[in-house]
DNA sequence: CGTACCTTTGATAGAGTTCAAGAACGGTGG
DNA sequence: CCACCGTTCTTGAACTCTATCAAAGGTACG
């Protein structure tokens, strides 16, 4: 049982080339190549021509572990890097004035996060670790040189069309769709990444993905279970098995032209 | 009745400065100026210091004028531009795979519009003006200079923002609580210009913000009939008179701490 | 003045929530 | 290694909210 998650926001900051790991309160500080990052692919600079991936190679981050249940960072913490996933599995959460709170996102290596501080020089979202995960720090300072601007752009860019995508999830879809359309959408990640497209493992549990769908996690439980009898997938608790994707497709698009 | 809109993507470029209003097709292209500009505050400068305001300002941009049910750009158009609304009115628009549509947006004066093409160099989305509208042409190659990409990133930055705030809204939301943040948003932004908080005009339909608040024209049409007989408001078709602000916040969240 | 579109209102039905209780799982300590 | 506890998941039943279907009333515009 995790306790208060510890004060995980503690400044961070880079540090000098050939220092060695080190730890700062429970934060493990080491620098980190994006030459040498296995991410290079699918995370920032994914894009760049090989001059522009040299340079940024060059640079140096932050590296900070967050383990499972600790929070990266808290709303209204004051904004000036953007963190880049590692590896691990991070749920983004927003809380209402009002005390409600709702996922707004789960996050997977290669993954960029904390692009929501821009606006306003504080972050407004949550970002919680489901497992033991490691970040790339990247000081919002470091964004000045052009080439690295353009490729922040189009990550703010990706992350509007994924918001646009859950804004039409939420506001289109009905219950079954919902979860078929979040299931491939999963699978297209993991598969993105080098995973089995049809066999992996949830790191969220069904209150989770309820609150990401604007859905009861009596409903997610109850669809998982629909889906199972019908044979679409295999899911034992988190484990989950697609067995038929095509199926999941036509049950998002139910009248696909 | 609007016949299919005409082809409203034509290419449209800057002009060189000292030249009179263009027209080309149905478009109406004139060169503009942000400093003689009445949006300064609220629109792409906002936020900039005197001396950058300054180099902004002498940026010339091209003016264009979509007519109220044509359309400013179609979702598949190349982008290479995004768009400053200079006055009228506009809804953004999704189409799902399978035919669906929705609303995912209403824009107003000041607010710039297109930049979910960044990502992809496509758009995505349909922007369908509302009224007679008029928006600056701002091409993307603009956006080199250091202290404009600084804006453009705000400006991105407050578009997550206002996605995180739909899908909240969509994902915890019960109609009437909807129908109430929707009303209030409008109050606020309309204040924000400079306009009455308490009264105006919607531009849109009641299918339109069915669309944009996941609910059907029904439902929003009885919600409005609900506010008037509670006396939270006067609605007599389009024309809005919110009577009650504090009851409609209470209205949206329920249990307040 | 007529027609097409939009809005309102009613009745019905269905999807999903809520409440509730039991089952399965995972971690901890003896 | 096993028993225990808290958490998570599943499943059932009743209810609520919202969608859908339907029809009539308004409004705008040619």
């Amino acid at each position: 049982m995790p306790a208060t998650a510890p004060a995980a926001d503690a400044p961070v900051r880079t540090i000098p080339l050939g220092n060695a790991a080190r730890t700062r309160g429970n934060v493990t500080v080491l620098p980190t190549h994006c030459s040498t990052c296995n991410l290079r692919g699918v995370c920032l600079p994914c894009g760049l021509d090989a001059a522009e991936q040299q340079r940024v190679g060059d640079a140096v981050y932050t590296r900070r572990r967050v383990k499972q249940g600790d929070t990266l960072l808290h709303a209204g913490t004051g904004f000036d890097s953007i963190y880049a996933v590692r590896s691990g599995f991070f749920k983004a959460t927003v809380v209402l004035e009002d005390g409600r709170e709702q996922v707004t996102g789960f996050h997977m290596a290669g993954e960029v996060l904390g692009l929501d501080g821009i606006a306003t020089g504080r972050h407004a979202i949550d970002l919680v670790a489901l497992e033991d995960s490691e970040v790339c720090v990247i000081p919002y300072a470091n964004f000045e040189e052009p080439s690295l601007q353009r490729q922040l752009h189009k990550v703010m860019g990706r992350e509007l069309l994924r918001d646009q995508g859950v804004m039409t999830l939420l506001g289109t879809m009905k219950a079954e769709e919902r979860l078929a359309a979040f299931l491939l959408n999963l699978s297209q990640r993991f598969t993105a990444r080098g995973f089995s497209p049809s066999e992996f493992h949830l790191r969220m549990k069904r209150e989770e993905i309820g609150s990401y769908l604007g859905l009861s996690l009596e409903t997610v439980s109850r669809l998982f279970s629909r889906f199972h009898e019908d044979g679409l997938l295999n899911v034992q608790q988190k484990h989950v098995r697609i067995l038929d994707i095509p199926g999941l497709k036509a049950l998002m698009y139910p009248v696909a032209a």
